[in-house]
DNA sequence: GTCGGCCCAACAATCGGTTGCGCAAGACTT
DNA sequence: AAGTCTTGCGCAACCGATTGTTGGGCCGAC
């Protein structure tokens, strides 16, 4: 592979020059006179000449590389978060570099530990679900390397973490609901082992407390496998015919339980009204259009790597804690009761 | 940064060795004792000394990275087309590096060059809409870097590439609408110029010609940008009443015509058929399920990195042409006509 | 006419490993 | 007992760049 690569040795001797005289040229030193530069860029170029990065950064010690761990490629969120991430990264001249852990904790490990070998210069990390302790990070600090956490975490006191206000979503998210005259909501959520869901959830709870409107254990569906939610989703409707409205906690939710309901027959918002945290994607394209309190994958992406670049660029460690707002987009799927609800007859 | 990592030399000088024995005892050469080894190991754990892949590859020439150059994080395909390259880029012992051109040839070419200074083992491109020729890649070839081409590509007698069989996607979609007596058949296509976009059309209309079905230009709808699609398809209603199928080249295309199909009041199956391409999640969620032609990202993730890696590892430079079929997964998204349609008044 | 100074460019060390080759000491032939 | 094999390890070159230091040539100046 690559065997036949132009080095700068091989510029160097068709120029009749040293090595050292070649790279302080290419490189625009001033030791070096206008015509050797001039000579040596154009022998470069010919000869298509192209630095090796491996080399430069052996020495340099850093690597311009960024390095960015998933659990996963959820359709949703990921892309747009990349996008983000991408964008940030190409602007300030490092590269970013995108590993899967498949959520499991053990690929996990294996990845930090390769991003220490690839001497990544900063890591950013969605932790996997299974992730319950924070300790195979700290070969990320034994090198130096600053980590942000982003997105899913778990509570840390060691780590800068970015991630959207979970709570205030939840809290929003239900007060809403409440404003527009549903006393009876059910709230989907997903894996309680993520703090992400629990945050939501607790949001959602608070809510309901704070303006004393009773919530019951049957309102709160915990969906760990997306096929369990048909399932749950029937308990809670016969559990509570007085049920006007649904809070979904993320867009897969979302489409899963937008698709169940259209498939039962269910308005939206007629019988039920619908409402969601979202990037806003799924929302444009159901029908009607969801109601949602958004979060841009884009700009935390955008953030968070404006953050990392930061700690790598000043050897900061100073540890944050950001916490991104989301906003209210109001589509067609939440409607204002002002009655009691009469529901429809399903078929 | 990382500058007080554990290197060879510390080892050595811990073990009182010399780096050519620390090395070879890491690496399990034979020239090496057991018991030397042992001790190596044993030092190099409690020292946790992590190799310097920059160093380690930049005399090995090779550099066990892939690199991946998509147009954008189109939310349908790509997630799972990452995670099929992934899974068997992992597999192999390489690590993939992610980019993304946004669409740019500008952005391709820079990127394209980046891979090289990377000294990337193998790269793989999905074109982005701009990329009208592949000069852009003979720096590849120069490094003898292997590059396959995947998903979007354009006519090319250089490169391997692998693709979804898309000619004959679009053929069986026309052909399995008019078995089921739709006759009236309105394509949902995108920008004309990506090769994917006339192939499916191509497909389409060849099946129409084989039939003996006629097959109006304005039975075509060519959308270059989403927010066209919905004054098209208006357009399309209207010019044709009896008008009693659809078929959608992408995911993306699909969901938004099933919206405005929702919008309208148009009931699917029974006022219009709905048909798509698709790598079946979003058809899971609409409702009804949407019956589709069913390409999985996953597949032609996982095969193009297997061939990718063969290249690098036979250091083979046979051009293929992998066409991957389709097959058909039947949902409830499509009526059967027997007689002439009846359409039920909209809205 | 020598000397300080300025330009330019070369030497050589370095980054952190890998590897071909040589060499010493012990084991084994005959 | 001398010669041949093995075994186990170190020397040193090398990968492709960067960079601190050195030194030759040429200038004007005293």
């Amino acid at each position: 592979m690559a065997g036949n690569r132009i080095t700068l040795k091989d510029i160097a001797k068709t120029v009749g020059l040293s090595m050292a005289t070649v790279s302080r040229a290419l490189a625009d030193h001033p030791d070096i006179s206008r015509a050797t530069k001039d000579r040596v860029r154009e022998v470069a170029q010919t000869l298509s000449y192209i630095p090796n990065y491996r080399a430069r950064y052996l020495r340099a010690k850093h690597s311009r590389l960024i390095a960015l761990i998933v659990p996963e490629m959820n359709m949703f969120f990921m892309p747009s978060m990349i996008a983000g991430i991408n964008r940030v990264v190409q602007q300030n001249d490092y590269s970013l570099i995108v590993f899967q852990s498949d959520n499991s904790i053990v690929q996990e490990r294996r990845l930090v530990e390769y991003c220490t070998q690839l001497s990544a210069d900063g890591v950013l990390m969605v932790l996997s679900s299974e992730t319950a302790d924070l300790q195979h990070l700290d070969v990320l600090s034994d090198c130096s390397i600053p980590v942000v956490l982003l997105d899913k975490t778990i509570e840390t006191v060691k780590h800068t973490t970015i991630t959207i206000d979970d709570q205030e979503a939840g809290r929003e998210a239900a007060a809403y609901l409440i404003a527009h005259g549903h006393t009876r909501c059910v709230g989907v959520f997903s894996d309680q082992r993520q703090r992400i869901s629990a945050l939501r959830l607790k949001g959602f709870q608070r809510a309901h407390a704070e303006l004393g409107i009773p919530l019951a254990e049957t309102q709160i569906l915990r969906v760990a496998m997306i096929d369990e939610l048909e399932e749950q989703l029937d308990r809670a409707f016969a559990a509570h015919p007085d049920l006007t409205a649904i809070f979904t906690m993320t867009d897969e939710l979302l489409v899963h339980t937008h698709h169940l309901l259209s498939r039962r027959g269910t308005r939206i918002p007629e019988d039920v009204s619908l409402l969601s945290i979202s990037d806003g994607q799924a929302p444009a394209f159901l029908h009607p259009n969801v109601t949602h309190l958004r979060h841009s994958g884009v700009e935390l992406g955008e953030r968070t790597a404006h953050i990392l670049i930061g700690m790598i660029e000043h050897n900061s460690d100073a540890m944050m804690d950001v916490r991104i707002r989301t906003t209210l987009v109001e589509l067609g799927s939440v409607a204002t009761r002002t009655t009691s609800p009469k529901r429809r007859a399903k078929r």
